[in-house]
DNA sequence: ATTCAAATGCAACTAAGTTGCATTTGAATC
DNA sequence: GATTCAAATGCAACTTAGTTGCATTTGAAT
């Protein structure tokens, strides 16, 4: 029995920022929201080899996602692009990451990131970064 | 009148370090001192022009300053390396910064870092990044 | 002055991302 | 259901950033 209307299908949240309803955009969307960690282009390519999508509309999908605000975009430490589902990204909004630099590996944290400091008259924020960067235990043990 | 030994020359550093002094290096490492900032690959190459550094001499060079300790990289949002010199990034590393997604810059607060929050069981830290990230004063009113 | 590992310069290569353009398609309208 | 057209796609070619291999040069130790 399918589900009735639980929460907004991908579709539904594609067609809500109005653009077109693609099978490129359906399964990126869907990757990007079950992955647990940000995705580079190469990991979505291969992820989606058994029907794959084209390079460079795969970067205009994940540019579109972004633009709409359904996934966000960030560079990793070697300088390569990971997405993020959006919705995703906000159930970890509220605590710090640990970026383990030996196996590449992400942790949730308990503590909650530190609020922002007093900017000078006239500046604008609109994000703040806080991430702690080591070696995770298993890295350190191993 | 040439200074006396007021502090260690960029040479004497170098020398420190077990490596060669070599022109390429001297020339590097004196630009990122006396940039304000982090310099890509691309902007100390601009920089050099007038006695050009082979491109691959450069990539080699900076990766030689960082495993010294002497330069420290990083990526911008672009995803492209920016190195510094450890001596300048010293000088920063007590209070936080401000980068302006409209013109570029980069701002020192007043403000300082926050410390670490606890880390699991076993977890080695080697850095924090917080960066405030928005519009500076001109960006918004210009 | 000799010696040799370290450093350099050049060519070729890879990986990530972008641009232009012709073709296809989602979805709005009839 | 058929028509229409901007939006989306696929392909080729390109750019930019960074890397690798190898022959030549050079800093500094002897």
């Amino acid at each position: 029995m399918p589900t009735a209307k639980s929460t907004l299908s991908t579709s539904d949240l594609i067609r809500a920022t109005g653009v077109k309803v693609t099978p490129a955009r359906m399964r990126v969307l869907e990757l990007l929201n079950g992955a647990g960690r940000p995705l580079s282009h190469s990991d979505i390519e291969s992820a989606l080899v058994a029907r794959p999508i084209d390079r460079v509309t795969l970067y205009r999908v994940l540019d579109s996602l972004v633009a709409s605000a359904l996934a966000l975009k960030a560079v990793d430490t070697r300088g390569v692009y990971h997405y993020s589902a959006a919705a995703a990204h906000h159930r970890h909004s509220n605590h710090v990451h640990f970026h383990c630099t030996g196996c590449g590996g992400s942790f949730c944290l308990d503590a909650k990131p530190p609020s922002a400091p007093k900017l000078p008259r006239g500046f604008q924020l609109s994000a703040i970064a806080f991430e702690l960067r080591g070696k995770c235990k298993s890295c350190i043990s191993g």
